[in-house]
DNA sequence: GCCAACGTTGGC
DNA sequence: GCCAACGTTGGC
């Protein structure tokens, strides 16, 4: 059971948009970056995710669960990359912000913080239960 | 196949 | 708005 973390601007495709779509959840739907995708094809159906806000908020604000496994994402044209679909499944009680991520020192290897660009990447189970706690879940 | 130029992401 | 990191493109 792999845990993951997911990046989205609120502008473009926030928590709440997410929430609004149910248990049926929603194509993740973008990803052009190849190590990204490799994540993506690696998500099992029932795993957990962080949902993360970037540039607006910097924080991780709920938990997605996998509901569709990989398949081609119909928004790429080349045909190269793939998606998922995830559904809302619980909101932090309390939002974990970047700045807490940081001066946690347990958390100084996540992927957020050493490849702050990549959209789709993977969280240990220790950084996962870490940052439940510190979210109130 | 190398590498410079350029574009994008995302924190500050 | 700036800039660092880093992925992609294109000339050679």
């Amino acid at each position: 059971m792999a845990y993951w973390l997911v990046k989205s601007e609120p502008s473009v495709w926030s928590w709440d948009q997410q929430v609004a779509k149910g248990a049926k959840g929603e194509a993740w739907t973008g990803v052009r970056n190849h190590t990204a995708k490799l994540n993506l094809m690696k998500m099992k159906t029932g795993e957990q995710a962080f949902f993360y806000h970037s540039n607006e908020g910097k924080e991780i604000v709920g938990i997605v669960k996998v509901v569709r496994e990989h398949y081609p994402d119909a928004s790429d044209e080349t045909g190269k990359f793939v998606c998922v679909d995830v559904a809302a499944f619980k909101r932090l009680k309390t939002p974990v912000t970047l700045l807490a991520v940081k001066k946690d020192k347990r958390l100084a290897e996540m992927a957020l913080l050493k490849q702050s660009r990549l959209s789709v990447q993977p969280v240990t189970a220790a950084e996962w239960t870490i940052i439940c706690d510190m979210g109130g879940v």
